[in-house]
RNA sequence: GCCAGAGUAGCUCAGUGGUAGAGCAGGGGACUCAUAAGCCCUUGGUCGGGGGUUCAAAUCCCUCCUCUGGCACCA
């Protein structure tokens, strides 16, 4: 896997790539959501990694805060352990997907807070942070000061908030008002030279509206009587900090080489940065637009050193969005029990364009996998070997030339489109390239008949042409899959008996020897019936 | 309400000025190496409604409708 450095894409000329989801809240059970993210990253990385890329893949969880906190007390546990468990259920489902990342980024980690504590103590020093105080409207019961959003049509707070009362508290302020018009100079800035800060392009506009309205500072402590469990300030132990401070910060406290102090040495750090932020269209305003790029300038952060931000879309279920009250939450966990992590990643990677929303149906996951994987891919694999086999004992033969030349010009073709296709983060144009070489050799088992070829002694050389030009073509596509099927990609290089290590690089044709022994062929995707549905 | 995205074949979507497209699903056919898979052919759409610009509009402009998201700490 990291055999070759080669890169094939001089577009590129970073040989490092570093990249982040959001972290999960530690609340509640991950849902399909969740999974939906970390595979899209995950695939991203070993794409990267395939590529000979350096990589660095960081995920992890935010356990701090408020809702923690109370869901701990309601269960009668310390927060700590209620956090535990449920960054357990976490870690239990990207094993099971084959999420490989670098890095895990736990709030409550050591690390993480000595970072925090330090980025708190350089901004306090430097004048970024004030405190002051400010009054509003507080629900004793829910124990949360109140909005003009919480009013009811009445202008009221209505009885769901208990006993609501005009409170005053004291708190730290973070000065970002101050770096509105240099953020909207970096977004179109950014724009016009082509990188722009937010992927896809029509979520920049909804951004810089965002930042045009932005006015006043941000509020970015709790009072420790209120709120316990956070990152205490280092400097004043009255308070914990709350969410932005923590939460984003994770991005650069987990980075390789990354130290707070002014004036430190980032070399190391910045081999990796600027990251990709993989986020979810939900949380790209104002946290990652607006909170996470004012932070960075404030410690000291070029503009070409602000991270892009590529924001993705959501799965609906049946048109409507995923709820309790719908009974229509869909676990990941549960569908990848039933129907296999790769068939999971697969239906995911491939039935949504990055950044739109879409549809999410059991139904069609089963039909994908059973179209795609089962019938195309699958069965080529088989009915090769198979022929393989039973003409030719399984070996190889190069045979005549024109044949291999065809499928070379096919694969070079399908590759090409395969890597501008993740270049630009659409796993689902990718696998669509390898799909369509699938399909080019299966209609090149038609148009040639190997079964009739094998009758006539006359014939031999372009039956040994076909067959090497299918199982070549099988060597390339397992290498294209990988980033989405590892586990599937070692299955065709088991079935093909070609267990080296591989690059994108070695999608290059001709890579099996004349005399190559083929393997066994076994079903690598058992097709899903429809009874075992229900 | 403001802003953005979407509305094209039963389903998922591509197509941004020049005779309506793909995949899947449905129908038919020839074949047999194969996971009853694959391959070929095929049914199917007044491109959300209305108006305008143009020789020509799914594509540009106006307007209306519907859905979704952001503006409000849930991937």
């Amino acid at each position: 896997m990291d055999s070759a450095t080669e890169s094939t894409s001089p577009s590129r000329p970073l040989s490092s790539f570093f990249i982040t989801t959001a972290i999960d809240y530690t609340n509640g059970s991950p849902h399909l959501g969740h999974a939906y993210e970390k595979v899209l990253a995950d695939v991203l990385a070993r794409y990267h990694r395939l590529k000979g890329d350096k990589v660095f893949f960081l995920t992890g969880v935010d356990q701090h805060g408020q809702k923690v906190q109370q869901s701990a007390e309601k269960q009668g546990v310390p927060p700590k352990q209620f956090v535990d468990g449920v960054t357990a259920r976490f870690t239990a489902l990207w094993e099971k997907l084959d999420i490989r990342f670098d890095g895990w980024a736990a709030t409550t980690d050591e690390r993480h807070k000595e970072c925090v504590r330090r980025i708190l103590f350089r901004l306090n020093a430097e004048g970024q942070i004030y405190k002051d105080r400010r009054g509003g409207y507080y629900s004793v019961r829910q124990e949360q000061f109140l909005t003009d959003k919480e009013r009811n049509e009445n202008g009221e707070f209505g009885p769901e908030w208990g006993e609501v009362e005009f409170r005053e508290e004291e708190n730290y302020y973070f000065r970002l008002a101050e770096h509105k018009q240099w953020l909207l100079d970096l977004i179109d800035r950014r724009s016009a030279a082509g990188t722009p800060l937010v992927i896809p392009d029509f979520r920049v506009a909804e951004l810089r509206n965002a930042v045009e309205k932005l006015e006043g500072d941000l509020c970015i402590s709790r009072p420790k009587a209120r709120l316990a469990w956070g990152i205490e300030f280092p400097f004043d132990p009255n308070f914990v900090t709350y969410v932005w401070f923590d939460a984003l910060v994770n991005y650069i406290s987990f980075a390789p080489g990354y130290d707070p102090a002014a004036g430190a040495d980032l070399t190391e750090f910045k081999t990796w940065w600027p990251a990709l932020h993989v986020i979810g269209k939900d949380i790209l305003i104002p946290a990652h637009g607006v909170y996470w790029p004012i932070m960075l300038k404030a410690l000291g952060f070029a503009d070409d050193e602000i991270p892009p931000l590529l924001v993705h879309g959501w799965w609906n279920i049946s048109g409507a969005k995923m709820s309790k009250s719908l009974g229509n939450i869909v676990d990941p966990a549960v569908l990848a029990e039933k129907y296999g992590p790769e068939t999971l990643r697969y239906y995911l990677m491939s039935d949504i364009a990055t950044g739109r929303d879409a549809d999410f149906s059991e139904e069609r996951l089963v039909q994908r996998y059973n179209t795609d994987l089962a019938n195309s891919l699958g069965n080529l694999l088989n009915r090769t070997l198979s022929m393989a086999a039973k003409y030719r004992g399984g070996v190889l033969a190069f045979g005549e030339a024109e044949t291999r030349a065809r499928g070379e010009a096919e694969s070079a073709n399908r590759v090409a489109a395969y890597t501008a296709a993740l270049d630009r983060f659409a796993p689902d144009a990718a696998l669509e390239a390898a799909g369509a070489l699938a399909s080019w050799c299966n209609g090149l088992v038609e148009e040639s008949a190997p079964w009739k070829l094998a009758k006539d002694p006359a014939q031999a050389d372009r039956l040994d042409a076909v067959l090497y030009t299918l199982a070549e073509s099988l060597r390339i596509l397992a290498i294209l899959i990988s980033p989405v099927l590892p586990r599937a990609a070692a299955g065709i290089f088991s079935q093909l008996n070609w267990n080296k290590a591989f690059s994108l690089a070695d999608t290059r044709w001709g890579g099996l020897p004349g005399g190559h022994q083929l393997g066994k062929a076994s079903p690598l995707f058992p097709r899903i019936e429809a009874n075992a549905e229900a």
